[in-house]
DNA sequence: GTCTATACACAGATAGAC
DNA sequence: GTCTATCTGTGTATAGAC
């Protein structure tokens, strides 16, 4: 599986987020005609995640946000109540997106070693597919309320819980050596990080998503897997 | 060389860095008197560590720095011109930290094992001595102007490009394999920011820095060691 | 549905008494 | 050196015309 096949397995458009978010926010949204809302739903989140990602959430002002989306800062108010609740709402989407494609992916595969590859690839290409909201669900969390902010911290423990329950697995099969499980699986999600956060410096590197995975993928091999040797003395 | 061991040679207590900033700031700082200056300078630096790890610099108002220091609006004036200067200093003097501290120890040891084993563990410790101020200037950087920015890009840089060096070196000697060393390094560099950007994970998982150096240098040489089966055939 | 105009709170910053 | 009081700009949010 490389990208370009994952893509076309997990492709949806940033305008059926748009229409997810007005359905699912249908009471607290103004606008009824579902066209024009779902159409300027998009510009305000792509509006956002751009201007979040030069200053942050919390420098971005209502009116920076009027110029970026070229509405007025009445029209935006009725898209959402406040500037509180539209990050509320960014983050609700975000984990919903990350978490409805990964529980996907972490069920299928029997083998411990291809299911690893398969749970590592998968994140890192989800992160490129939607990275303004991986980029955004990490560095603006701390803005969140703390009911909110729990969600954010149960969802990491789940992705971080589903490596290390194929590290057990491939263990108890003899497939990977033992070792600390928890450890090894932070230090992936470490570095699965890295690509959505500095997207910058790998553009510049020329490093594309697909190497970037694979090469992750040898080194947790390398230190993980039984050696040939050691297996057929 | 342990945790123990680094701190002891490397420790500069937070009055020391108040200190440096004092005196490196003593035309724009109104206060005459280093006792006082330093003093404060580091109920300072503290609050605004405190307060930044919170709710972040932008959302930091000065009120709220001056409930936390127990310090008037007026006088904190008096320690730095405005908010903006107040970020350039802390950067400066981070990055400033940062730099002493590795350029010491990457001239150190001969053998690439050893060199390289060394320069991770080496990042990693200062980073938990320095929490606060790689926290800080990892989340912030956003916040700087353009000539700052460029120095923060050219510190991580420098940082990258010691470690791909050592690889090619020892790629030379034979003792690693060939790779894409920058690829290898820059994973390396996401695994030693988890550790300071997720300090309160390792807390829950009782990691201690040790434990967390070793594991990853465990990794990375199982990844690039040339084995030993494969040198004595 | 979208706009302009405006209310009101709070931000950063300074002046000047002590 | 430190304080209180205050200036001025900008922020979020809303009312009401079109």
């Amino acid at each position: 599986m490389n990208y370009e096949e994952f893509k076309k397995n997990h492709a949806s458009s940033s305008e059926d987020i748009a229409r997810n978010i007005f359905l699912e926010n249908r009471d607290s949204i103004r606008i009824k005609k579902e066209k024009t809302a779902v159409n300027n739903l998009e510009k305000i989140f792509n509006a956002v995640f751009s201007i979040s990602y030069k200053k942050g959430f919390q420098a971005m002002s209502m009116r920076d946000l009027s110029r970026e989306t070229s509405m007025s800062l009445g029209s935006l108010y009725a898209y959402f109540t406040g500037k509180e609740k539209l990050l509320g709402i960014i983050h609700t989407q975000g984990w919903a997106i990350i978490k409805k494609n990964l529980e996907e992916i972490s069920t299928a595969h029997e083998n411990p070693r291809k299911k690893l590859s398969a749970v590592i690839k998968a994140h890192i290409f989800l992160s490129e597919l939607f990275r303004p909201w991986f980029y955004f669900t990490f560095m603006e969390a701390r803005n969140l309320k703390p009911t909110e902010f729990e969600t954010v911290k149960a969802m990491e423990e789940y992705t971080h819980k589903t490596l290390v329950d194929i590290f057990s697995l491939g263990e108890k099969q003899g497939v990977f050596k033992p070792g600390n499980h928890e450890l090894t699986s932070s230090m992936i999600k470490g570095i699965q990080q890295e690509w959505y956060l500095k997207r910058w410096k790998y553009r510049k590197l020329n490093v594309s998503v697909d190497q970037f995975a694979d090469h992750l993928i040898g080194i947790v091999e390398a230190f993980c897997l039984v050696q040939e040797t050691e297996r057929t003395p």
